[in-house]
DNA sequence: GTAATAAGTCTTCATCCGAGGACTTTTGTG
DNA sequence: CACAAAAGTCCTCGGATGAAGACTTATTAC
């Protein structure tokens, strides 16, 4: 059998180094991650990740378009009672980030976020324009984008603290109890009022 | 003038590398940043931050020491009207983040934790014994980890979503919008009653 | 004054990384 | 059957990184 050529079948390859590099993104973020290991996981050689993707980037971007689903985290807001808007939405999101133990590739994006400017700004777009600015648009509300803004700044929180820092009371804590006490602030954030007095 | 050896004076080189340091890790994060950056900012040979740190992971520990105040951040929740304990620890941890365009040494601590284990494992200790067990051990209400927690949680999202993604309404918004904001959201974390029902 | 120590630098080494070119095999199309 | 394109691999290059050892100079203690 030869080491070298194209192999017979009909592979899928690519997916494979999709859902490898989604992977690695995940445990260990964008600058963490080299193409050789994505390609070590995927048993094929780094060079046709290259060929595929052209380079780090755009496979990052491949990983990202493949995780992202706008609709359903819309349909998460919009479908159902307003008035628990912000539950729904916290178990939609928990479920995507998965298992304490073995997060899910959104996690990825995430966490490369924070270090690579490119992913930072894959992120920023993705949830300022496909997703916050829809959830603004529909909000009916006064500072609808600053609302969307730190709806998004707690569940990113919750993604930093609970799956990369690994607080103990927030990997102890169930998807149950995080949704009990974080959806009420969701829906604060969503609809409620803007005061500055103190709310229980 | 010679090129080495001891130089002249009584020179406090050791904490301009810590300082150089701190700027690079809230740049880039642990992983982003190497040695060599810090000692070229810092105008020293890289083989000096070896010699007095160690290595990458002790020189990240010193830093952590220089920027982690526990008893400022305690006492900006206990000095003053409980009631306020929210808004007033929201403003003391925005103060140390910084400015939008020119973020503090502690996102430094953030975001290399989200990448580095060994960097999350110092926030976890720092946060879980430092700061959130002494706040639950002082709160006297039901599940006090699991609030501190997600106080931590909030914060910690707040400095991603607004440093490091960047997020357009959060970067716009003045620390007195966000803190008028969210600062109820950690109240209710605090001392708030745990209710599933909706909370506006 | 002299010896020890602290503060610095220079050079080297093994390793990993991303990029890219050259080559090989399979599939699909006429 | 012939041939182009797709799918793979191999090898190498230049650059950056962390670690480490050998050497030099100023300060300090005696």
């Amino acid at each position: 059998m030869p080491r070298t050529g194209r192999r017979p079948g009909r592979p899928d390859t690519r997916s494979e180094i999709v859902s490898a590099a989604a992977r690695r993104f995940a445990r260990a973020g964008y600058d963490a991650t080299s193409v050789r290991q994505v390609a070590a996981d995927a048993g094929v050689d780094p060079a046709l990740v290259r060929r595929f993707f052209g380079g780090k980037e755009e496979l990052f971007g491949a990983v990202a378009a493949a995780v992202i689903r706008p609709e359903e985290a819309l349909a998460a807001v919009t479908d159902g009672p307003a008035g628990e808007a912000g539950t729904r939405l916290l178990r939609y999101y928990l479920g995507l980030l998965g298992d304490v133990r073995q997060p899910g590739p959104l996690l990825g994006l995430v966490r490369s976020a924070v270090t690579s400017e490119h992913a930072a700004g894959l992120l920023r777009q993705f949830l300022a324009e496909r997703l916050l600015g829809v959830i603004a648009a529909r909000l009916r509300a006064d500072h609808a984008e600053l609302r969307a803004g730190l709806v998004a700044s707690q569940l990113v929180g919750l993604a930093v603290a609970r799956y990369a820092v690994r607080l103990p009371p927030l990997t102890a804590a169930s998807t149950e109890e995080l949704a009990d006490w974080a959806g009420p602030v969701l829906q604060y954030y969503l609809t409620g009022d803007h005061l500055t007095q103190e709310r229980p």
